[in-house]
RNA sequence: GCUGGCGUAGCUCAACUGGUAGAGCAUCGGAUUUGUAAUCCGAAGGUUAAGGGUUCGAGUCCCCUCGCCAGCUCCA
């Protein structure tokens, strides 16, 4: 029994430890400082207990709220001393289950006989304090399933057998308790409660058992906790922070569009500048078409259902399309949701040679996919919109070559809006799919070896991919931490069988197209939303629907700054005048809440010879005066070469 | 769709346990003619989301419709 292991640190140090000591007994013979900071171990870079013991050599990392897997920890303990606070509070609750999610808050699930009021998760907070002021130490046991059904028998927690019978035979049954209160949990959490450093309950909010609505309703609570009060405080700050820049509300503020949900649910309607940023996007990557060989088509907005049936949408995706009956009878048109099918089908109406592959079809048109109601917010999910979507047609072996240019494409186009630190996640094939197994391997690989070709940081995600297509998605994370969705490149594995399609190949012989379907900016909705959010509304000066303004001092002024408006307009310059018998303070302040890069003051001096006196948008830093000429040149060439600034 | 919380002026928000619906910004009018982030005075703006009910009396309580917010397979 008394058999040694030998552990290595991340310091390259190596242990002998007795067999079965746990990871708190390693922390422990390196100093009693990091003992105490223990949180929890990382045992060849798999996170466990601290309590969990060793039984054969590994590498060891000790996790303590340095590590930002500390945090998780913290919250995973908090949620039970809620659980516990609940219990105290109210006997007649059964729990249910917690987690501690990704965007460090943690929840529970409670059912109760009403639902909790905000007086309610104050008292809860209240006793979550004196839990964790008790120090109460947090205790692993390993059970078997009978023990572990006696034990939630006796508490009376259903719901707990419930899901007790989920975890399968053969798997180690593992519960934790702090003072009276005890759970089934495979942990990892802290030593003693006083480790959660702080904690605060956020909202509540309805849930099912299991997800399931004709299951039981059950109350989830959800809070956050952090190893200090400061840590609490900047995460709270955060959210705030996000708050403010909440797309709805910073793009009414700049009067780019406004949302009537009573009138058409989960479509915007968008103002001018709204528009001016629209167009903006769309231009931009129109711009680039040429460049990457692609060609623009537009394709009709009804099709009758016959195409949704040879594209598999009518089946697969009936209940998110619109449907109406035609003047014909018996005919039934489908609203476009998407685009591919229209393609296919033009790629069809002609004989196609390799000669003109690749094809590369793009389209902006508008889309219309019936979400439920419950799912749609602000531009992030609505109900129309457009795509910076194309499809491209080409032979198999030119896949990997489309690939990486759409790797370039995606690089050019985010570099240029400034979205910086893009994440590439390659989604393999779901228990659902169409095609060959072989082919979604292949397909796999491609992807998988164009992104570290392009040089990005793959991740991949098990079974996520559409039905048709294996995919890549470009995951922009924002100013605030947050990871989105942008681009997407997916190799179409069903489509072009389906609608049969062929070209002639060099032999001579009839040959089956691959397809990918792609996108750079995604849902243009959903991107202006995002980069809303991550510039609070400051937009490069290329992009900015009002790019300048000019600001008479006085009324005597007039004229002067008509002409120099007039004269940038001229240059296709977006240029707003503010003539209001403001002051200039008055002005100056106006166009930074609207967020206009550049302000050009004028005044008498610059009336009478011919220049401006510019401001930047943030910016207190003095700017010398410039003449007219040299400024409309540099303004031209910023919009043009879409600078971030006007004066770069 | 379902669960919970909400819905007051264009925007942001007030209105004690049911007792005369208010303020700031925006808008309009007037004064002011301003040099780098808030000039002054005044006016107008509301079927308190819609409908119904309880009450002497409803923004407030009840019912219903619409809408918004958060959440809704992913595990103890």
């Amino acid at each position: 029994m008394s058999n040694q292991i030998t552990v290595s640190l991340p310091d390259g140090k190596t242990l002998s430890m007795e067999d079965g000591s746990t990871v708190l007994a390693v922390a422990e013979r390196i100093g009693p400082g990091l003992a105490k900071a223990t949180l929890a171990g990382r045992v060849d870079g798999k996170l466990v207990d601290l309590r969990t013991p060793l039984r054969t050599d590994c590498g060891i990392e000790i996790v303590t709220a340095r590590d930002p897997e500390g945090g998780n920890v913290i919250r995973h303990s908090a949620e039970h001393v809620m659980a516990d606070a609940v219990k105290r509070l109210f006997p007649d609750a059964q729990i249910d289950a917690g987690r501690a999610d990704h965007s460090e808050k943690f929840q529970y699930d409670f059912l109760v006989d009403r639902p909790f009021t905000p007086e309610d998760l104050e008292r809860i907070e209240k006793e979550m304090q004196s839990i964790i002021a008790e120090k109460a130490p947090f205790e692993r046991r390993v059970v078997d399933r009978e023990e572990a059904r006696a034990l939630f028998r006796g508490l009376d927690e259903e719901l707990k057998l419930s899901r007790l019978d989920d975890i399968p035979d053969g798997e180690e049954i593992t519960v934790f308790q702090h003072g009276d209160f005890v759970d089934l949990c495979r942990g990892p959490h802290v030593q003693r409660s006083d480790q959660i450093g702080a904690a605060t309950l956020l909202e509540v909010s309805g849930t099912y058992f299991r997800g399931d609505e004709r299951g039981p309703k059950l109350q989830r609570i959800y809070g956050t906790a952090f190893s200090s009060k400061k840590e609490l405080k900047a995460y709270l700050a955060r959210i705030e922070e996000a708050r403010k820049r909440d797309h709805r509300r910073v793009g009414v503020a700049l009067g780019l569009f406004q949302l009537d949900p009573a009138i058409s649910p989960g479509s915007p309607f968008y103002l001018p500048k709204g528009v001016a940023l629209y167009n903006g996007l769309v231009e931009f990557i129109r711009e680039l078409y040429p460049k990457y060989g692609f060609e623009e088509i537009l394709t009709p907005q009804l099709f009758r259902s016959e195409l949704f049936k040879r594209s598999g949408h009518h089946d697969k995706f009936y209940d998110d399309m619109y449907w109406f009956a035609g003047a014909d009878e018996d005919e039934e048109l489908g609203m476009k949701a998407m685009n591919c099918p229209g393609h296919c089908h033009l790629f069809e109406i002609g004989k196609r040679s390799y000669r003109e592959l690749p094809i590369r079809w793009a389209e902006f048109s508008r889309l219309h996919r019936n979400e439920r109601s419950g799912t749609l917010t602000g531009l992030t999910r609505v109900r129309s919109f457009a795509q910076d979507d194309a499809h491209i047609y080409c032979e198999p072996d030119q896949v990997p070559g489309e690939v990486d240019a759409f790797f370039r494409m995606v690089r050019e186009v985010y570099d240029k809006l400034g979205l910086e630190g893009v994440e590439m996640a390659v989604s393999t094939r779901s228990a659902e799919f169409l095609g060959e197994p072989e082919d979604w391997d292949v397909a796999e690989k491609v992807l998988i070896e164009a992104v570290e070709r392009a040089g990005f940081v793959c991740r991949i995600k098990e079974g996520e991919a559409a039905f048709y297509a294996p995919k890549v998605e470009a995951d922009f994370r924002d100013v605030l931490g947050r990871a989105w969705t942008l681009g997407t490149v997916q190799i179409d594995m069903a489509m072009p069988g389906r609608f049969g399609l062929r070209y002639v190949g060099r032999d001579g012989e009839l040959h089956q197209p691959a397809m990918l379907h792609r996108a750079v900016l995604g849902s243009l909705e959903r991107f202006i939303a995002i980069y809303i959010e991550h510039t609070g509304g400051d937009f490069p000066f290329w992009l900015a629907p009002v790019q300048v303004i000019v600001l008479p001092i006085s009324e005597k002024q007039s004229e002067y700054a008509r002409a120099v408006q007039g004269r940038l307009r001229d240059q296709r310059l977006r240029v707003g005048i503010d003539e209001r018998s403001e002051t200039l303070n008055w002005k100056i302040r106006e166009a930074e809440r609207q967020k206009i890069p550049l302000s050009l003051v004028v005044g008498e001096q610059e009336a009478s010879n011919g220049t401006v006196s510019p401001r930047l948008r943030r910016s207190k830093d003095k700017i010398p005066v410039m003449a007219m000429d040299a400024l409309t040149a540099m303004l031209v060439a910023a919009s043009t070469e879409r600078k971030m600034g006007p004066l770069e």
